[in-house]
DNA sequence: GATAAAGTTAACCTATTTGTGAACCAAAGT
DNA sequence: ACTTTGGTTCACAAATAGGTTAACTTTATC
C-alpha cells in the first residue's frame, strides 16, 4: 500500500463527506490530490508554497482537502510556485 | 494558412484588446480558442452546445472570447458535453 | 510532556465566474 | 427587403472561489 493509498484509507475514516466524494470519483477531490502530491514531491510546505503564491497556508489546505472547484489560473499559479507546469489536452 | 491562422487575423483586425491579449499569450485566451476548435470540429453551434451544459448561447460565447478565467468543472463540462475529455497532467 | 512546525477547519468578506435576457450584427436563404 | 441562424456584447443577478484571520489538531523534536 502506497502513500497515497494509507491517506486515502486514513482520511475516509475520519470523514464521511470526503469518503462519499471519493466514492463519486469527483474530479474536485482528485486535483487536489494530484496537487498535494506534486508539492510532497518537490518537498515544500503549505506555508512555503502559499508565499510564492502570495497566499496564506490555509488557502493551500483548503485547495488540498475541501475545495469544490478550482479556478484555472489557480491551478497554474500553484503548479508554477512548485516550479512545475500543467499540461492541459483535449481527447 | 489554416483555420485557427485565418481566425486570429481577423480577431486582431476587430479587436485591439483581442490582438494585445495574444502578443501577451493569455492561457485565458488560448483555452478559449482550443474550445472552440474543439466545438466546430464536431460541428456544433454554440446554441446546440449551450443547451447540452444548461445554459445559454451567450455563456458560451463568452468563454471562447472574452472570458479571463474559467473554472476547471466549467472546462470538463464544455468538453464533455462534446462528447470530448480533458487531460491534465503536470510537469 | 513542553515547544515548535505543519496542517486543518470555520467564519467572514471580497473578487470573480457564471446564468440570464435583451439588443445587436453579419451571413445565408427566402 | 425580410427572416432565420449563428454569434457577440452588455448589464445585472446569483453562485462560488479565493483572501484572511484565528482557533484548533497533529506530528515531530527537544
Amino acid at each position: 500500500m502506497d502513500d497515497l493509498d494509507k491517506y486515502i484509507v486514513k482520511r475516509k475514516r475520519k470523514s464521511k463527506k470526503f469518503s462519499k466524494n471519493f466514492e463519486k470519483g469527483y474530479e474536485s477531490f482528485k486535483i487536489g490530490v494530484l496537487l498535494r502530491q506534486a508539492r510532497e514531491e518537490v518537498g515544500v510546505t503549505q506555508k512555503e508554497l502559499a508565499e510564492k503564491m502570495s497566499t496564506k497556508k490555509s488557502a493551500i489546505s483548503r485547495i488540498e482537502n475541501h475545495a469544490e472547484d478550482i479556478r484555472l489560473s489557480t491551478l497554474k499559479s500553484y503548479l508554477e510556485a512548485l516550479g512545475k507546469t500543467l499540461q492541459i489536452s483535449i481527447r
